[in-house]
DNA sequence: GCCAACGTTGGC
DNA sequence: GCCAACGTTGGC
């Protein structure tokens, strides 16, 4: 089966690409997703051996800061059944999970940020739903050609 | 801190 | 099933 692409955003003084790098293995879940939209990527398309952008939003500068890969694919997002969590989800049902993540592994940081700025003023990649108005995903597929347009910036 | 855009909720 | 109200996201 072919790799996919994608993109996904976290809030760097909550989780940002450095912290992935100093976890054990290099490796975390990224879980809290409380989206239909992302569960559906989470759950049913991404793969084990897909990569990523790991995008940092709500920052002074929004943008790419590099690369992880999914170590393993859709499983159901605990954290939705823990009262104590912040994404506790007092609906969701751990027979029937609505919830899930994938576990992503550090792959490298890119050597500046890729600016939402400077992805915006690209028209190469004004089909992505990032540099789309208004568009609050926290994950979107990323095709191979906007992939490869994106890392020849670095 | 502001606010536009969007998804979700719940009354009807 | 509609839609107003509300909460959240995220750029600026």
């Amino acid at each position: 089966m072919n790799m996919n692409y994608w993109l996904m955003k976290s809030e760097p003084e909550v989780f940002g690409i450095h912290h992935l790098k100093a976890r054990p293995g290099r490796t975390e879940p990224w879980d809290g997703v409380r989206n239909y939209q992302a569960r559906n990527m989470l759950r049913d398309k991404m793969q084990g051996g897909d990569q990523a952008f790991f995008y940092h939003s709500g920052c002074a500068v929004p943008g790419i800061a590099g690369i992880v890969e999914i170590v393993k694919p859709g499983y159901p997002d605990a954290t939705a059944f823990d009262p104590q969590d912040h994404h506790y989800d007092p609906k969701s049902d751990a027979q029937n999970p609505t919830w899930y993540r994938v576990d992503v592994r550090y792959v490298r940081t890119f050597k500046r940020i890729i600016t939402l700025t400077e992805l915006k003023t690209h028209k190469q990649l004004h089909g992505m739903a990032l540099v789309q108005r208004g568009n609050r995903l926290s994950i979107m597929p990323v095709t191979p050609r906007q992939w490869e347009y994106i890392l020849a910036l670095e």
